[in-house]
DNA sequence: TATGAATGAGACTTCATTCAT
DNA sequence: TATGAATGAAGTCTCATTCAT
């Protein structure tokens, strides 16, 4: 009779692309972006391969897109972790942190991923490296606070530790001790 | 002409073998696996594309091979790091390491790459973590040696520092200040 | 709301019809059969992709339609040419078919770009041919009455001419001394 | 034993290549440029699709070889054409067009198709306008010995019937009076 | 041992067409 | 009557692998 509304559409397109985003980051998590083919990510999305292109101008637009969204949402304002007192700062930090690899390891291998490996999105690697002097500069003050000798580059020791650690459970998975180094590093660093 | 003599044929198969895993090796560290085609590796390593498959059963079966090269060239003998003075052993790790990462970048960001991407060459990943516990037991040893209230965890710290050091160093290049970090930890290790 | 008239309903066709029909004569004149889409044309003629399919069983249909229309329209009337003086009747001919030229080139090369390429549409050969003999009997008539020894082929030469002339100016176009031409070839045909 | 030598190489793609440009030539000059699929151009040639691409860069790419070889073959030298007698000289003029008409209507398809429809292959519409350019130079001069009073219009005429008569053939095939016409046209013009 | 022409599966992408609303 | 989300066949192109020599 009448064609769909406007926001009938709107629900149809936006369910569509979050299920077409949602099977792009599973499998290019998982296997990576050349290994994840279109047919693969349809098959996963339910949907036919025709409509990726209904929604992305491309394979490489589309895994753009889902970066950025993947981006935003994992982008903690450091605002919510600052405290008057340095310590509970740092205890904040180190639990978001651990609390991220704990739940959102996924997201983790993906941009470590991409990161490492694709020229078309290197720009992760800018944001990563800009999002990471920040915490360093944050870090580095907190660290000068509690009367650290050199708190730049032991703020730039816990950065590497972050990194280490995400890429350890990455590769040791359930095996890595990540309960025991969250209370130790706590306890070092906030004692 | 003569035929040539079983010595000299293998003489050839190892120089043949050779060129073609330096070049898988080069490209592949370079570009990553998926976008180094064989025919660009029969092309740096000047053979033709049929000679890849005398040698070995398959792209993938080729790499294997390399990576397996790769990690026993890149496996040093933790004997030779071994001193008497538990600082001085430290001190070695610490200085082979920043030295790996100085001058065998390329090496590490393969390995990085085939093991976070590619499910075929996930065997790296126990090859690396078996590796790993090596290194966190002689640190551990060393650290308990050294009088460090909780050695295992400590080693384990480190072990994660040299992991994101090596990250970081992959992102960051030439802006990671590796000289500086070099000494900082090593005075604050050893001093 | 209530529901429309069946005169209301026919008007709608006609006019989302015609909307259509011109869009997808301006677009194929213009790229191409095989370069213009079915959502092009929807969207030149602000209807949907799916109105079309209510008009037409196919794109091949659609366009037969079109053609069909742009032959129809095309097709001068020869009595409108014929005056009592033959002489007159030739000038009227060559400035038709120059008027022809300059106004709508777009239908020219519309025609002959199907004719050519699309086996889809090679029935407009066989129209085209009967109209070219008709033309070709009314010429060699006049020829005939003006005394030419072999009217028959001057006429031919008279239509390839035609033909030849419509090619040129697709080719050069603009450089094309059209004018020229014109006044050349009624001062030599009706002098 | 040992590979193919340098020559049978040679001879074997020589052979490929042709296989596939004479597919592609008699494809193209059938149904048009956008109708012929590089499928279909494999099968008419006998040979795997991806062979194609081990000879040429792209669909595109093949098709500009294609012409430029159709080009050249069917460059005749005005030279060739020359006479001490202008009437002469026409005389070898006209047949040379019938006798093109006549050998190689696949090519002039071919050209006409290609020239008027596809934006890449432009470069087509100018090497024949180049042509014809040089073509109605010589006609101009060898009319105007013979005393026409407008040598340089009368030779855009001519330039025009064989363009027209070209176009009447492809659509008329063996129905168009060739024989009657190159007679008449030579009586008429080297009498 | 060594070559490279040839293959064919599969990659990304386009687009005519269908159908629920 | 009208919409546009969805489909799937077909297009161009890439590349690991085979094989005659």
């Amino acid at each position: 009779m009448s064609p769909k509304s406007a926001i009938q559409n709107q629900e149809i397109r936006a369910e569509s692309k979050r299920k077409i985003l949602d099977a792009a980051f599973k499998l290019i998590a998982k296997d990576g972006y050349e290994s994840t083919s279109i047919a693969k990510i349809a098959k996963e999305a339910e949907v036919s391969k025709g409509l990726l292109y209904n929604y992305f101008n491309s394979k490489e637009d589309m895994v753009k897109v889902m970066l950025e969204e993947a981006l935003d949402e994992g982008d903690v304002l450091i605002s919510g972790l600052l405290s008057d007192d340095p310590k509970e700062t740092i205890r904040n930090v180190f639990q978001w942190f651990f609390r991220e690899i704990r739940e959102r390891l996924d997201y983790w291998r993906l941009i470590t991923q991409l990161t490492f490996n694709i020229e078309k999105f290197k720009f992760v690697q800018e944001l990563a490296a800009n999002k990471m002097g920040e915490y360093i500069r944050l870090m580095q003050s907190l660290l000068n606070q509690l009367g650290y000798e050199n708190p730049l580059n032991e703020a730039r020791i816990i950065a590497a530790l972050f990194d280490g650690i995400g890429v350890e459970v990455l590769v040791l998975k359930e095996q890595y001790p990540l309960d025991e180094m969250e209370a130790y590093l706590i306890e070092k660093y906030c004692k």
